[in-house]
DNA sequence: CAATCATTGTGAGTAGTGTCACAGCGTTTG
DNA sequence: CAAACGCTGTGACACTACTCACAATGATTG
């Protein structure tokens, strides 16, 4: 029930996520620890097994630019594997305490290149990865913030939503508005009118810290949204 | 001498460029036509041989986000393999005439699962793609549109840039202030003002359309790089 | 349960950016 | 060579978004 379409959208990957859950090495995972910080040599990556991780870039000055929020059978620090400087360009932050299967990433590229069902289902993955990411290109930068914030809702609803009897959409996830501020790559004063306007014309409402948007279409209306496949648009 | 550093980059990937250059089917470029547009069944991938292609994304209400300008030796729609929807996300526009080779999709993805070699430069290829991508974000949306332009310039001097004698780098591309504003996704006007305050304070020139940039440290502090390698550091 | 802390909510002021309108200038074209 | 065109340059103005300051609310803890 939890996360359905993102369920869905996770059995592609099952042999890549099944080799990666063999692995005999779990770590716990701690919170506000983190599994890695940008910049640290990158030899591993991890299945997340329960708990939730962030993966987001830091910027010196001490904003956050976020682009997941990993739980359950997620991939974590998988675009270190075939580069020339193995360093982590981001940071994942443990935000919900819990395991996590870890993977040599040596292991792990010659498993690639030896198994060719492994391959096609890495390289089916990435590719994924890819246009999620250029998809969400134009919706933070050409809609103004707002455009930012709405296609952040759309996103977080196709990931972790769940569809209510009339109609409505559930996230099933806390997010303080930092957070979504973070996602959105504006500040938490901007989210925080924003949703507030959102809530007073009905088109989202709240309880416990938790979002549910009632009117989806709107929101695609107004960053002009071409409905791209839920699979492409979510939180990557 | 032409584009140096993207030279030297290029030369990681010579054989997956070999092979695609193996084409039998090399089709001309005429300047202004469209090598594919985005919803386009995507059935092909191409080689440019000669000229230069514009990889964008252009929204309903006529805007333009441009992500990569391609020369010889670059290859165009790759992100369509191992797709589910096999549909271009993207829009390629001749700006410069020439030549490109074609290859079919499926050919190449059954070519990429049976030669390892490949494989494992198609992976690196794709993983340094992704990279780019994420460092971009961070320098479109979270330092404003003069961060945007900013970084912009600096993409394009370790894509496009031939270093002079005295330490300034010459980009060697004719660009409108349209074409960098679609880049950074901002305004002609805003782009415009932006560069006259640069050549105002002696941190860029132009000559016949074309940027020299005098003072790299200076853009770079500005939008406090972390001087990321120069081959992610690019116009993808 | 009072105190503390984290988060949300809101106002006022300011800087940044987009829009519109139009002048200037060089190139192309009939 | 005059007209048309495409691009650059610039001012005025409106609107967007950020900053700062602080009140209000809610959660946690000794």
């Amino acid at each position: 029930m939890e996360r359905q379409s993102r369920t869905a959208a996770n059995r592609d990957f099952s042999l890549l996520r099944s080799w990666l859950q063999s692995s005999k090495k779990v770590i716990p995972l701690r919170k506000h620890s983190f599994l890695f910080q940008e910049g640290m040599p990158a030899n591993e990556l991890y299945l997340i097994l329960s708990g939730k991780v962030q993966v987001s870039k830091i910027c010196p000055d001490g904003k956050e630019m976020c682009f997941r929020i990993c739980g359950s059978g997620e991939i974590v620090g998988e675009l270190t594997l075939f580069t020339d400087d193995p360093r982590y360009l981001l940071t994942a932050k443990v935000i919900e305490p819990g395991e996590a299967a870890v993977m040599n990433k040596n292991e792990l590229e010659e498993q690639l290149l030896i198994n060719p069902t492994l391959t096609l289902e890495y390289m089916r993955w990435i590719s994924k990865h890819a246009r999620r990411t250029q998809t969400k290109f134009r919706d933070l930068i050409m809609n103004g913030k707002k455009g930012a914030l709405y296609s952040t809702l759309i996103r977080l609803c196709n990931s972790y939503g769940v569809p209510l009897e009339d109609g409505s959409i559930f996230i099933d996830l806390t997010l303080k508005n930092q957070d979504l501020a973070n996602f959105c790559g504006t500040t938490r004063e901007s989210v925080n009118r924003m949703l507030n306007a959102l809530k007073q014309d009905g088109i989202i409402s709240m309880k416990r810290g938790k979002i549910t948007v009632h009117d989806l279409n709107y929101l695609k209306t107004e960053i002009q949204c071409e409905d791209c496949p839920p699979d492409i648009c979510c939180i990557e």
